[in-house]
DNA sequence: AGTAGCCTATGACGTAAGGGGAGAGTCAAG
DNA sequence: CTTGACTCTCCCCTTACGTCATAGGCTACT
């Protein structure tokens, strides 16, 4: 077993000395050995814990509260990264819109003027802080995640078919760094439960006679039956990248979609 | 002209109250007008002007160093709102990173064990955070900072090859990210400058017979000549690549190096 | 054995960006 | 002329560390 000092941890995790003395004293992150001299070595939980706390903290949690999420008895590793994941989109999002806020700003001040109202002068601003709070819980229950972001979507109104694409894309890029990982892994699944939203957006409500697991579902199986498919996706025929599809498709139309 | 209220522009901006009033004691925001009563009343050009700060604050600058850019009689409402476009951009990839990191992490908890070093775990967390400030300062002071990153590296004593080689290769990723932006743009030339820095660390002082700017443009020159160079950058042979390095390389040269 | 150069520990104080409340005046409406 | 929503100016509190200060520890070289 590997074990780290204070200032190797440190330099490792891109953090101050002084910071790690903090998370001591608070019990947030105590070394799992302490020298005669009282030194404090670092072990292989301690680096897993250091990461979900940088996590939590990029995502403005104060650290009394990620301290009581990571001692909470229920507390599960895997699940947390999935809705770090999912709370980190929604960050990306939010930069996103504070790009575009951005370019009307610029072509309001290039003298076009009257397209821009003063609400929208901050669009994408941190006006709810809550939401990362909502997003922890959504990651949770699965299912529900794909309703909530289905009717958020639905609250945005008007279709952002340019949005929509992005995201598309940005799907099947995660999706193909993934191509490794176990199709019904939650890292996968959670890039097929934007994809299944995704898709809808550009189908409607109405697909499939109302059988909304056997629509995805033959979607699903186009991808394996007509690798063009997955050429439009990748740029080139995949087989292999097909299959891995099909089956994480089928699996979250099984477990998220079936009633 | 309309005005606004404290609590109505809180609102509209999404931020306190107190945050307003405690931009007015620094000085960061005063409104145009106090009535009778002391009340503020804020106009058109405080809109504006608090948009900015916040933009300076989602890149995490401190309060006095915005007032002082603000302030700045050479500060430009359009050149600035490009400099936010870019470093959000960057801003955004550091989340790709990240996003990219729980992804990783949760393959090597699967089970599928040893793919994972304890760097990667941490990889787009704060160090890089600061390395973005950097980048920021760079596009901006151009060439005191190198100087100053020239004798930061010298006080470092012993050269420590490894890291200088980490760090070659992050700035040629950062460059083959950019390859499509205007070489001269700020976040190019900022990697030039890193990577300016780095190639002086291999070469040493007194490479040029003393004429740094022409050695510098020599080395550009070779980035087309000898297409192996690029080769050994990206992994292929790429002429367009070569071109845009040689123009980021020159330009650099030319507005930072000469005297 | 000495000492140089780095590392580590604890403790105490400082700081940035507000939060939260006290106590008091202001404004529009009923 | 009172009620409720705003607003003002102090002033102390908080979070997450930064920054010394002081003291000791480790390893290497002489």
């Amino acid at each position: 077993m590997k074990h780290y000092s204070v200032r190797k941890l440190a330099k490792l995790a891109g953090v101050s000395v002084r910071t790690l003395h903090h998370y001591d004293r608070l019990g947030l992150l105590r070394p799992s050995v302490r020298t005669e001299a009282r030194y404090r070595l670092y072990g292989e939980d301690e680096l897993i814990r250091l990461q979900q706390i940088l996590f939590y903290k990029e995502l403005d949690f104060p650290l009394t509260e990620i301290k009581s999420i990571l001692d909470a008895p229920d507390f599960n590793l895997l699940t947390a990264l999935q809705s770090h994941r999912q709370a980190l989109e929604v960050r990306r999002d939010r930069l996103s819109v504070l790009l575009d806020t951005i370019d009307k700003t610029m072509v309001k001040l290039k003298g076009k003027e009257g397209m821009l109202t003063d609400e929208e002068l901050y669009a994408g601003f941190p006006r709810e802080r809550a939401e990362a709070y909502r997003q922890e819980a959504v990651a949770k229950y699965g299912a529900r995640v794909v309703e909530e972001s289905e009717s958020k979507l639905r609250q945005m109104g008007k279709l952002n078919f340019d949005a929509l694409k992005a995201d598309a894309s940005d799907i099947a890029q995660s999706l193909v760094r993934l191509r490794d990982a176990d199709p019904t892994s939650p890292a996968v699944q959670a890039q097929i439960a934007r994809h299944y939203v995704n898709i809808r957006m550009f189908w409607g409500d109405s697909v499939g006679g109302g059988n909304v697991t056997e629509a995805y579902k033959g979607l699903a199986q186009l991808y394996v039956d007509d690798l063009r498919y997955t050429a439009s996706y990748l740029g080139h025929e995949d087989p292999a990248f097909a299959a891995f599809l099909n089956r994480a498709m089928v699996y979250f139309a099984d477990t998220q979609l079936a009633q």
